[in-house]
DNA sequence: GGAAGATAGTTGAGGACACAATTATTCCAC
DNA sequence: GTGGAATAATTGTGTCCTCAACTATCTTCC
C-alpha cells in the first residue's frame, strides 16, 4: 500500500504540535514551583479539590493522571511527606485506599491555582483566537474518543 | 487583582488538550514498539536524517530533541549500542561531536517511517476537520512564538 | 602568548515513572 | 460456604531524564 503523506499544511499542525507542547508543559510547570509543587502534584490537588469529599479512591485517582498504579503510589509518597494529602483506608472495602486532600493541601491549591491560571492564559489561551479555542476545543476532544473507542 | 477564570469554552480547549495529549503519545509511541524504537529515538533519527550530511552536533541536536545536553548522552547510548547512529569527532573544533546516522539507522528509518505516519493519521490529523488542522498550525506557532520570545 | 571565561560533552547522584511480581481482599459460580 | 478469578495497592527492578560538578577545548583580550 502507498503511503499517503502529510500535506504541507497536515504537516504543520503536526510538527507545531510536537514541537511546541514540551515547550509549553515545560514553562507551565516552571511557575508551579514557586509553590513547591510541579505539574504532577498540581493535577493531583486539582483532580481530588472536584472530587467528592475531597478524596478519591487511589486506581481512580491513577486513571484519570495518567499514571499506572504504582506510579501513583510513588508520587504520593511526595504529597504525603508534604502533609498536603493524607491515606485512607476504606471501611467497605479493604482493599481500598483513598487519597484525601488536607486542609493544607486545599489552601495551596487555592493559593497557586490563581498564578497557574495566569500561566496557562498567559502562554497559551489568550494568544489564540476564539475560532482557534473552539478548533482545539473540538479537535482534542474528537481524538480522545477516538481513543477510548479501542 | 482579581483572577480572570476560562470561559467554558476556553476551559474545554485547555482540558481536552492536556488530558489527551499524554494519551496521543503513549498511542503513537506504542506503535513504533514493533520496530524497537520508543518516541525520542524515532525523533533522533528523524533529525539526523533530514540534516546536511546526516549528522548533527551534539548540542544543536540536543536542543532540537527538547534534552539536556546529558539527556541526549544518555540517550545515544541505546542507539549507538543498536549501531543506528555513530559518533564522529569533529576535526576543526576538538569539544565538538557529531551525531551520525547511519545506513542501518537510515534504514530502519525509512522502514518505521510509514507506520509512524499512519498512526498520526489515524490518531490524529485524520480526525481533523481541514478548519481544526490549520487552527492548529497557526494556534500552536502562535504559542511557540511567544515561548520563543522569552 | 597567556590567563579568564565561554562552550561541548561526560559522569555521578537522584527523581519519576513503568513493568512484573507479590500481597491482600472481594466477588462469583457452584 | 468454598475455591478460583478479579481487583486494589505496594514493592523490586530497571530506564530515562535532570542537575551539578567535572574535563577538555576554544575564544577573547590585554
Amino acid at each position: 500500500m502507498a503511503t499517503k503523506w502529510l500535506s504541507p499544511q497536515e504537516m504543520d499542525a503536526w510538527l507545531a504540535f510536537i514541537e511546541t507542547t514540551s515547550d509549553l508543559m515545560k514553562a507551565i510547570e516552571k511557575d508551579l514551583a514557586p509553590f513547591g509543587l510541579d505539574r504532577g502534584d498540581y493535577q493531583l490537588l486539582a483532580m481530588l479539590s472536584e472530587s467528592e469529599n475531597h478524596q478519591m479512591r487511589m486506581c481512580d485517582l491513577a486513571d484519570r493522571l495518567r499514571l499506572t498504579r504504582s506510579g501513583l503510589t510513588r508520587r504520593m509518597e511526595g504529597v504525603l511527606k508534604k502533609k498536603l494529602v493524607t491515606r485512607v483506608q476504606s471501611t467497605e472495602d479493604g482493599r481500598v485506599a483513598f487519597a484525601h486532600l488536607t486542609t493544607k493541601g486545599f489552601d495551596l491549591l487555592k493559593t497557586a491555582a490563581p498564578d497557574h491560571l495566569e500561566s496557562v492564559r498567559r502562554l497559551m489561551i489568550d494568544l489564540l483566537s476564539p475560532t482557534e479555542i473552539k478548533a482545539f476545543a473540538s479537535g482534542f476532544s474528537k481524538i480522545s474518543a477516538n481513543l477510548s473507542a479501542d
